[in-house]
RNA sequence: GUCCCCAUCGUCUAGCCUGGCCUAGGACAUUGCCCUUUCAAGGCAGUAACACGGGUUCAAAUCCCGUUGGGGACACCA
């Protein structure tokens, strides 16, 4: 058995979509397996769409997920060459004609036969008028075969026939001498030596269009799988109106890409009841068998859910360094300077279970930053009163009698002092806490006290107690 | 319109190929309870599906046919 290539082939006409990400997914997790090879290759043959920045938007967010690729990127405007060779190629063995239909022309027809019911094909009509000294606007089209029929064995779907009548002469060098997708994407596949090409299920009725293209090249015809779509809560193909679909937009409001990656994979793939997975496992546990042929609706809940997941269980220090960025937005640059790994990995245990995304958990690790703390208005008015003062004050006496902060000692003190007041734990652990953080709802208040550090939380009891007797 | 694909809880899915173990399992979401210094997290429990109709068979979610529904493709876009 040769080895196997994959490619994932995006056009760069925009953002890098979840879905086609979703699909280098399956192709490299299949090369990794199968310790194959997987090419990146960027379809610009159409001009007027591509731009240079979209090609960066394909790097920036392949390299967010974590998918690297063998070789590559290569792009087919740089490739031209090989694509009017072959296509003169099969020129010269009768397999392709030169047509001098205008676009309008063509265009019309179409309209024409669709309102008569009839399938909106080319006709065929400069099939046979033997053209060999074209004008300089002519477009060269495929003759594709008339009868007979065009089998598939997809590596999803299983078999598929399509019969040759359905296919008409496409054509695979435009009029300005650009070849069209079905034209690039066979010498491509067949040149860069593409065992399996696996791509969106939109691709599946190109498919047979393909195949006599290899054939009438001389090309070895590669295996095929296509990909059921993804589609928004209205079962409808995912689009913007749906919510963002592009993977940096993911990576904008928090997500980690492990959790990305696992949320994707499993939308449309299986293994048995298992849900998270890591890379090596998805390496060595994924198999076509296992892909659903049915479409999928993309669902935030879940993702959001595996987010959290991967937020509890990630390494801290890992999580704490994808969090940076997002504390610097957020105004705290000067913060994260003064304060170490270490600590900020800290931080993120504090906070981890209360967090689903990167931008919550900003939101959540911001009161331990600082000397002092930005109180909660409604919260002080609550709890910070002039009737919790005396208590709060044995409380930070109590507290300046340690020398070093232990979390046994000082909880035990506290809960002492609770007993010998004969008050309820939470009369005085609200006033603490929002002394200590400024609001109602955070971690543990010993956790917290030991991320904030003996000096601190003596000086933040000290300010909420000072606020307490304003009043 | 023509061609192609698809069809299990609201959603992602297991089971289907190799019929009986399915009283249809898991996960997200949702509801209730428990735990609890707050907020979470966690634990336990509950609601909830084989699209429909025919066959084949002792037996069908599983095999066959049809219907319906959904999706995709039919460009000098990819």
């Amino acid at each position: 058995m040769n080895q196997v290539r994959v490619r994932f082939a995006p056009s760069p006409t925009g953002f890098l979509h979840i879905g086609g990400v979703r699909t280098a997914l399956f192709n490299w997790l299949f090369a990794r397996q199968q310790q194959g090879v997987f090419i990146l290759r960027i379809e610009d043959t159409d001009q007027s769409r591509s731009t240079d920045e979209s090609i960066q938007a394909i790097i920036d967010g392949m390299n967010w997920v974590g998918l690297d690729w063998g070789e590559g990127p290569f792009r087919q405007t740089e490739r031209m060459d090989l694509y009017r060779s072959h296509a003169m190629k099969l020129f010269e063995t009768g397999h392709a004609y030169w047509c001098v239909c205008k676009a309008e022309a063509l265009e019309a027809r179409r309209k024409e036969a669709e309102a008569k019911g009839l399938s909106p094909r080319y006709d065929g009509r400069c099939r046979n008028l033997g053209i060999t000294d074209p004008p300089g606007d002519a477009a060269l089209r495929f003759k594709a075969p008339q009868e007979g029929q065009t089998v598939i064995d997809d590596l999803i779907k299983g078999k598929i026939v399509f019969d040759n009548t359905v296919l008409d002469d496409v054509i695979i060098l435009r009029s300005n001498g650009y070849p069209t997708y079905n034209f690039s994407v066979v010498v491509d596949d067949a040149l860069m030596g593409i065992t399996h090409v696996v791509r969106g299920d939109d691709h599946l009725t190109n498919t047979p269009r393909q195949i006599p293209i290899f054939e009438a090249l001389g090309f070895a015809v590669p295996r095929f799988g296509h990909l059921p779509m993804i589609l928004g809560a209205d079962k409808t193909r995912l689009s913007k109106r749906h919510g963002a679909t592009s993977i940096m937009a993911y990576k904008d409001m928090g997500y980690l890409p492990d959790a990305m990656v696992n949320y994707l994979v499993r939308l449309g793939w299986s293994h048995g009841d298992q849900e998270l997975f890591s890379r090596q496992e998805l390496i060595n546990k994924f198999s076509w068998d296992h892909v659903q042929k049915s479409a999928a609706v993309f669902n935030p809940d879940k993702l959001l859910w595996m987010n959290a997941e991967y937020i509890k269980t990630s390494p801290p220090r890992q999580v704490a360094q994808a969090l940076v960025p997002f504390l610097e937005q957020a105004g705290l640059k000067k913060e994260i300077v003064a304060v170490s790994d270490e600590w900020l990995a800290q931080l993120v245990v504090l906070v981890k279970e209360r967090a689903k995304t990167l931008v919550e958990m900003v939101d959540w690790v911001r009161p331990y930053f600082g000397q002092t703390v930005t109180f909660d208005e409604e919260a002080v008015k609550k709890f910070l009163t002039p009737a919790i003062v005396p208590v709060l004050s044995k409380l930070g006496t109590r507290f300046q009698n340690f020398s070093v902060f232990s979390k046994a000692e000082w909880e035990n003190s506290f809960k002492q002092l609770v007993v010998e007041e004969n008050m309820k734990m939470g009369q005085l652990a609200q006033p603490v806490r929002v002394a200590l953080t400024g609001r109602t709802a955070s971690p543990g208040l010993f956790e917290v006290m030991e991320v904030l550090g003996r000096d601190r939380t003596l000086f933040r009891l000290q300010k909420g107690l000072e606020r307490a007797s304003m009043g």
